[in-house]
DNA sequence: TATTGTTATACTCTATAACTATA
DNA sequence: TATAGTTATAGAGTATAACAATA
């Protein structure tokens, strides 16, 4: 591709667009993967964000809720409506244990926890249909390994 | 693959969260090369939707409104404020010029394309800074190529 | 009938400020 | 004063239905 004179923008003999931006690639990978989940779990009324904390209580209980909603990436003001849903329905709970009674430790119920020993294996088959779009365990790896520099790294 | 017994959640012998899922890691890794994207150009009053509809427009003028919407991976509705604000600043411009007159066809005013001018370097150190931290164009290469076989593979 | 641009609407996510009860 | 949880609210981004003009 020859192609440039007057026009600054274009680069390397090409016209650029934002198809040639990372950001616009991760977007689009993003979606893809998150349509995948959350297909992969529409059927159980249960998005992303609930299997999360789920997940998370499961394996640290009596975590804070502001704890959990910092783990899990949200503020703890968004994270009320997610805790709620889920006690709602019986699957977490929250109560005042400790000496400070103003935090709320969280466990997952019996009912809660049945759910996620039903869903593990739904998310594992998820996990296991993006490896195989990927092309396989070592490429996953190094997608991890990428994907972790640009959020670890610091702003520059 | 062993180890089970009871709790189910628990994989290869250690507790499994969202942390271990790709489209958590997607997720950070999306959100913060959109935050240093955001930062880059909030000065400019251009948010990624805008810049990227300049982009594309100017490097294919006279495309229709809905095949920009399309080409950036949103709803042809929801694209309408974006070329109102666009418009309204006198960056880019509707035309009705074919024989069709339902069409709209856009350009980029000379303003436009002067503000584009001065963007892509900013955009191309905004890439740069991504590739650094990487580690260099080969990984940022190979992050493309793993990224676009999630969103070009077949929905399983 | 079908399509282009448009309007209206709704739903999710995210972000912030302010309140309450505790500490 | 400060902190944990909560409420309310506002802003993006996204998705769908329906309409007018035109084909």
């Amino acid at each position: 591709m020859a192609v440039d004179k007057g026009e600054a923008w274009a680069f390397a003999g090409r016209i650029m667009t934002m198809g040639d931006a990372l950001s616009y690639r991760l977007r689009r990978a993003q979606h893809a993967v998150l349509q995948d989940f959350v297909e992969t779990f529409a059927r159980l009324d249960l998005r992303p964000t609930d299997f999360a904390a789920l997940l998370l209580i499961a394996g640290h209980p009596g975590l804070k809720q502001s704890e959990v909603a910092e783990a899990l990436g949200i503020q703890r003001a968004n994270f009320v409506a997610v805790i709620d849903g889920l006690e709602r329905r019986r699957l977490a709970e929250r109560r005042r244990e400790g000496s400070d009674r103003r935090v709320q430790a969280l466990f997952v119920t019996d009912a809660g926890q049945a759910l996620l020993d039903q869903l593990i294996p739904v998310w594992r088959a998820h996990e296991e249909r993006l490896v195989a779009r990927l092309g396989g365990p070592a490429a996953r790896d190094q997608l991890d390994l990428l994907l972790e520099r640009l959020y670890d790294a610091p702003a520059a």
